[in-house]
DNA sequence: ATTAATTTTTAGGCAAGGCTAAAAAATAAT
DNA sequence: ATTATTTTTTAGCCTTGCCTAAAAATTAAT
């Protein structure tokens, strides 16, 4: 059997891979674990062939640990959506439950719940959730950061890490599907208004960074 | 945060408690593993005050580890009538994904469970539900080995202990709520004959050993 | 009352997964 | 090119839970 320990760094490993080398310090910091605890762990996912590992160079998920991470993966999302669908969590509360629960259910009961919900491709967040097989349904968004004044977008993904800031969001009404529209935007990461079902609502840096958006075709717009 | 180790020790020390003293052997027996293990983990455990703990004489849960041990059997219980209610689980399959998840679930899961399942008191294989309080449901039952022939019973409930057993059960008709009619029982811990739904069955005491029953009054009774 | 058998505890080890403090390697600054 | 800083690894230690083998205590048989 394969820990939980073993399964939360291959884990966050698989997430860190997107920006750049992952690194010791990187990982420690994000397990809140010391440097010395995940150089010792780092060396007996390697010798488990889960990860190939250079000293001092960084660390990279071999297939068998990719395939461990994307199994943790669909049971955490699969897991958070029927929570949130089935046993009616709001989406603030259903990452820390599924942060235990990933570990432990069985595969009958990941079968299960992707069945009640209808092989769902994203979670309560707009994370996708790998297949079976490990493939992961693409859908095409980009930072809210990025957009600029007359953008008309939908909320697709929003990160699920902190669990007040998803309070906030869903208060003034910033949900997944949601339409705005850009109205204005500041320079140097200065704050953005938006029109949000005809309100205009001001977001600032430290909150759109964790939105996601894509561009609502321009036949799909209602005007607010 | 207590372990996972503790909450099985615990349980398993509260379930013992019924057949006279708790031996470190017996408790070794239950969990699978060596006497020299279960001495060590007492130690602790009574380190912890959950239990007390008298080095050849046994072993006695105290007011808190008993309290845990509730605790963790009615998570049990509830995830399992959760599973076959809920989520189509056969009664067989429920006992080993509810082992692992009754340790790894919060409160909010309990009782938002509690809640869709209507405040159950009894488990898929008639077991009682403890209370948040700790109280236990009862109701009057006694083992099928000891009825007589003319009884005429309900079976309200069943061991959970080997899921093989559960399917045979489920496949001759002998489940939950069904009422019988012994017709016969040979002595020396001979086989039963019973009437179940027209049906004339033989169940010997490997069998009848894992079903208990309670009479039907009279006046209830539907002839066979 | 001894002796034999059984149960329980001790003693000594091991693996997983943490930690701190010190050493070494890599990077950045002068 | 040194020196200073940051990152990473080593070394040594700890707790939890498990193990085997040997010793001690208890219980059962003669
Ligand atoms: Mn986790
Ligand atoms: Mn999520
Ligand atoms: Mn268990
Ligand atoms: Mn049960």
């Amino acid at each position: 059997m394969i820990s939980q320990a073993t399964e939360d760094y291959i884990k966050i490993i698989y997430k860190m891979k997107g920006n750049g080398t992952v690194t010791t310090n990187s990982i420690a910091k994000a397990l809140n674990v010391t440097s010395a605890s995940v150089t010792n762990m780092l060396k007996r996912l390697a010798e488990m062939r889960l990860l190939k590992y250079t000293s001092y160079k960084g660390v990279k998920l071999t297939k068998a640990g990719e395939k461990i991470a994307l199994e943790v993966i669909r049971h955490h999302r699969l897991i958070e959506l029927y929570l949130s669908e089935i046993m009616g969590y709001t989406w603030d509360e259903v990452h820390d439950e599924a942060e235990r629960l990933e570990h432990h259910i069985s595969e009958q009961f990941e079968e299960k719940i992707f069945n009640m919900l209808g092989s769902p491709e994203f979670d309560p967040h707009g994370a996708p959730i790998p297949s079976k097989n490990g493939d992961i349904p693409k859908n095409e968004i980009s930072p809210l950061t990025d957009c600029a004044p007359g953008d008309y977008v939908r909320i697709e993904r929003v990160s699920d890490a902190d669990p007040e800031m998803l309070r906030y969001l869903s208060e003034i009404g910033l949900v997944l599907m949601v339409e705005i529209k850009i109205l204005s935007k500041e320079p140097f990461n200065g704050p953005l208004t938006v029109n949000v079902g005809g309100t205009e609502r001001m977001i600032w840096d430290e909150v759109a960074k964790n939105i996601y958006v894509a561009p609502v075709l321009s036949n799909d717009k209602v005007e607010a």
